[in-house]
DNA sequence: GTAATGAATAATTTATTGATTGTTCATTTT
DNA sequence: AAAATGAACAATCAATAAATTATTCATTAC
């Protein structure tokens, strides 16, 4: 790691611990330059812009959370159609306890996405990758059948948008949301499963939440 | 109608008018007792506030848009499935072209709904009991199984939130979002139909849209 | 020559004022 | 008495000025 980079990692620190504080608009440029001793002008050798270090920010936090449900994946003796539930069940956990211990990450993510469009477009998407996988080892395994895992994984990732940030839809507590989940991932489950009887002789239930996965403490 | 229904009509007309043209903020409630004959205290007498005649207008346009829904469920010589199908495509048309054509109409269903959060709670319920009459059919008729009709019904509507106001989740074009639903319908389809194989065999193909249904003019 | 500065400037935000608007109610009209 | 008024008041908004902040860049330090 070079000294720029370890200059660099500085200042994303300096500006991570006061956009969590007091959020994105009231932390000036001046203040993480007094955070990492330097002046003002210096933090512009490392980011193009006050809204750039935000960005990055961003990024590193979605590719966190990608990992976080990537490691849901790693629970050995599952089958396609648990480990598909219990990373989009992990992924309503994250994201809800998310917005209740951390709402400045939803402000920092929301002024990034208002100026980076594209951001959110690339956020989702790295998300659908590993939906894809999930089908895909499911289809070769003989488990699932459908005619376009592309397209399936579409639809499966549309068909969640609500357990997606959740309180931005609506005002249910989470015991509701997972279980109106499981109802829609059962639904679901019959299009997806080969053997289609599966899904209501087994509707899905709501796995038990793994703790070391979610926001508990403030720090 | 007694004479002070008409009166109301009248303010309600006049609001309608106003707020479609320039929006909630921008009308005065002199300028809609302007328009009424009358001085601005005695709008007072037919409405507690401005954001009750918003209100009102509110509550009758969704009044209007499930009847748009119901007037879907007319149409002869269809099963469940495509009932079902109908319904949810012809509500992603509706609210889509309503916010390319009306966009003044989701800013005043904006302002209804932060003053007042049960209104949207209310608007969601009503659909939804449109969509559990369609699957109640559907299980009479042997066409649909499911272990609890409501518990289903709640999972379609949520399933399909990404379907309602669309481009407040995405800017896809309405074909791409369509093509979206037909794929998350194909899916979940294979949960409710009692021969699980029709929802392969025949995927949910895109209705033609019915032209007398949308917002074409802006009047 | 590269790294860093900090004063200068442009862009934004905040504070303030004045004007407009929503709402009430004592009074007038019917 | 019921219906309607419009002036009075409170709340909100718009415009402007003041202050703060983001960004640049000529200059300095290493």
């Amino acid at each position: 790691m070079s000294e720029a980079d370890i200059v660099r990692e500085k200042i994303i620190d300096a500006a991570l611990q006061r956009f969590r504080h007091y959020g994105y608009p009231k932390t000036t440029i001046a203040e993480l330059a007094t955070d990492c001793a330097m002046s003002p002008g210096n933090i512009y050798r490392f980011f193009k812009g006050k809204i750039d270090i935000a960005v990055e920010i961003c990024r590193r936090e979605t590719l966190a959370s990608v990992e976080i449900l990537e490691s849901v994946l790693e629970c050995p003796h599952r089958n396609s159609r648990q480990r598909l539930q219990e990373v989009i069940f992990a992924d309503l956990r994250h994201t809800f306890h998310m917005l209740e211990n951390r709402p400045k990450t939803l402000e920092l993510a929301q002024i990034v996405v208002a100026d980076r469009p594209q951001f959110q477009i690339e956020s989702l998407r790295r998300e659908r990758r590993l939906f894809q996988r999930i089908l895909h080892e499911g289809v070769a395994s003989g488990e699932f059948s459908c005619d376009s895992v592309p397209a399936a994984t579409i639809a499966i990732h549309a068909a969640t948008t609500k357990y997606r940030y959740a309180q931005l839809f609506t005002n249910q507590s989470l015991d509701e949301l997972e279980r109106e989940l499981a109802h829609v991932l059962t639904l679901m489950m019959g299009g997806l499963l080969v053997n289609k009887a599966d899904a209501w002789a087994s509707p899905t239930s709501i796995p038990p939440e793994d703790e070391s996965l979610t926001y508990r403490g403030i720090e």
